[in-house]
DNA sequence: GGCTGGCACTCGCCGGTGGGGAGTGCCAGG
DNA sequence: CCTGGCACTCCCCACCGGCGAGTGCCAGCC
């Protein structure tokens, strides 16, 4: 087991080190930080901790610096997260309340949680099969062709274009929209499928196979792929890091363009709680040098979507954690408010 | 004036630079080429195209690469268009013919975009001020809280949460509604605000507080800021160029984060045809070394909206132009239909 | 037993040096 | 006006050696 002494020195090379960038030193250390002891044992705790794994060294003769492991203790053992002061959090609020759709609030999330973190930000939009029915629309484009349009209490708006197996009246078209929206509206996503399960055979025959059609295209906005979207921002800021970055920072740009990738990543994440992972935590290689902070956020209690940050494994912990638990806080105020 | 084979120089001097990215002498000119005189009748072309500011020099003793004039030069008199390949084609129309809604129609857009030209794809959403309205919708979420939401021909969905200075009834609403339509759907947005001018009046005066509201709302929707909206994509691709580039790579993604700056860039370009701005071409000042080929797209004869691409300016224009040109082409036909 | 100062050693970093090569400008001749 | 020849310029790169930060180990001390 490790003495509390060395727990504190990991501590200290993990806040040097993020603060420097370079590998930190016994002497640098004991210089910096008031551990009571003198250089040379810091060099045996340091000894210690490399044989433990939660630190090494580049070369032979060089500092140490935290590895993947010695970040988890940190994170997990060492760290908390630094609550926001309250000039912060007033201006956070006051950017997000001139907000004026949903893609205006993401849009303005992601810009907030990039330069408050001077890190890449990632934010969901609210899950579909998380959210509630709002209202179901439907218009008639043409004799056979009709547009699908859900709104969801968390604001989101999809539509669909419909091509019916054959024409569709307009009182056949008001009746289905009235039908559909009692039965769904105010109902949970999730819970539509049931809902309209047997609905097509309520209709004249004539129509059954538009309705059909009209129903099956619901569904399918249900399904995975299409359901989740997402936004980033602030690549600019992985220009901020190691000399050597053409290597480093092409893999992660092209994770972050791989939608998918970054939905798996966030879906990887405890529902409620903050979620850490680090460096090779990750399952995506591109990302083995970075470390990715995420929360669940929503309008109650229940989170509808995450967000988050993508960083390099040396950031710092305590102060990202703070700034996306409470830009997590703040989106879901405003989304219980619209 | 610049001779037949002076400008044959520099086309070919802008050709292997942009195949090699390295500054090219006039032995090497005369080996890949044939232009049928020796290195020494080069060298004194290149002198003169230097002296016109065509070309220039990194270093004394180095090799020739063009200067913004010289690609000017390039793309106004010696490029053409490429056209893409039949496969190519069909293979773009294959992959925007997937998309589900407006959306998705632009994501895709960006992915082909980045992946056909290996650079930055921009793409702008249909706007709003040069679209048709197909429906307005009026949804009442609390008694004194309303939804609205328009709906384009162009697929483009736009929602604002409206807080009614008194309850306004269901009756009322599907007044409004109805009346609100029967006005506008089926207009060019531009016109609304005259078409709704003088609706105010004809409603009671109970009601007229809320009427008000709504229309002010609908015409916020138009205000510029607003209205125009874009995404970009292959922001990866930007770590093909120059070994220096930690320098180079930074502000062009602070550029590109900046969409006021990129609004602001695909303005600047004419509205029909193809435009290219080289270089300090570009207002912007971290654009400086990058290039942008634009072109407005649209479903009918007239553009919506603009997309292109940005990179080096050491890039391959004849290429990138086919691409935009096609891919401009392509999108207008998905959004016809739809 | 744990802490400390001392010491020899390692190795990356940095600035200086020198040869090689690609490219140039100029000139005289065809 | 084109061409071959020639002297010159500089960048690139590999090599080298000194410096310094940092280490591991050891003997001594509390």
């Amino acid at each position: 087991m490790l003495s509390e002494r060395r727990l504190e020195v990991l501590r200290a090379i993990v806040h040097d080190y993020v603060g420097t960038e370079e590998p930190v030193g016994s002497k640098a250390l004991t210089e910096r930080h008031s551990l009571g002891v003198s250089p040379a044992t810091v060099r045996n705790d340091m000894a210690a901790l490399e044989e433990e794994g939660f630190i090494a060294q580049p070369h032979t003769s060089a500092g140490r610096i935290p590895t993947d492991k010695g970040y988890r203790l940190f994170v997990d053992k060492l760290a908390g997260v630094k609550p926001m002061a309250a000039p912060e959090r007033r201006a956070i609020q006051n950017f997000l309340d001139g907000a004026v759709d949903l893609d205006d609030v993401v849009a303005r999330t992601v810009r907030l949680l990039a330069q408050l973190t001077r890190q890449v930000a990632v934010v969901q939009y609210p899950s579909l099969t998380r959210s509630t029915v709002r209202h179901v629309e439907l218009l008639s484009l043409a004799p056979a062709r009709l547009m699908l349009v859900l709104i969801t209490d968390t604001g989101r708006v999809e539509q669909r274009m419909i091509d019916c197996p054959a024409p569709f009246g307009e009182t056949s078209l008001a009746d289905l929209r009235a039908r559909l929206n009692s039965r769904v509206a105010g109902r949970r996503f999730a819970d539509v499928p049931q809902l309209v399960q047997d609905m097509t055979e309520s209709f004249d025959a004539e129509d059954r196979g538009t309705v059909a059609t009209v129903l099956s295209t619901l569904l399918e906005t249900l399904v995975e792929e299409t359901e989740e979207r997402l936004m980033i921002g602030g690549t600019a800021n992985l220009t901020r890091f190691g000399h050597d970055f053409p290597l480093t920072i092409r893999p992660v740009l092209e994770a972050l363009e791989e939608q998918v990738v970054l939905l798996k990543l966030l879906g990887e994440a405890t529902d409620s709680g903050m979620t850490v992972r680090i460096g090779h935590e990750n399952a995506h290689e591109g990302l083995s040098s970075t470390s990715v902070v995420s929360v669940g956020y929503g309008s109650g209690s229940e989170a509808v979507a995450k967000l988050g940050v993508v960083g390099p494994t040396r950031m710092d912990y305590p102060g990202t954690m703070g700034a996306v638990r409470a830009v997590a806080r703040y989106v879901g105020q405003i989304l219980a408010e619209s």
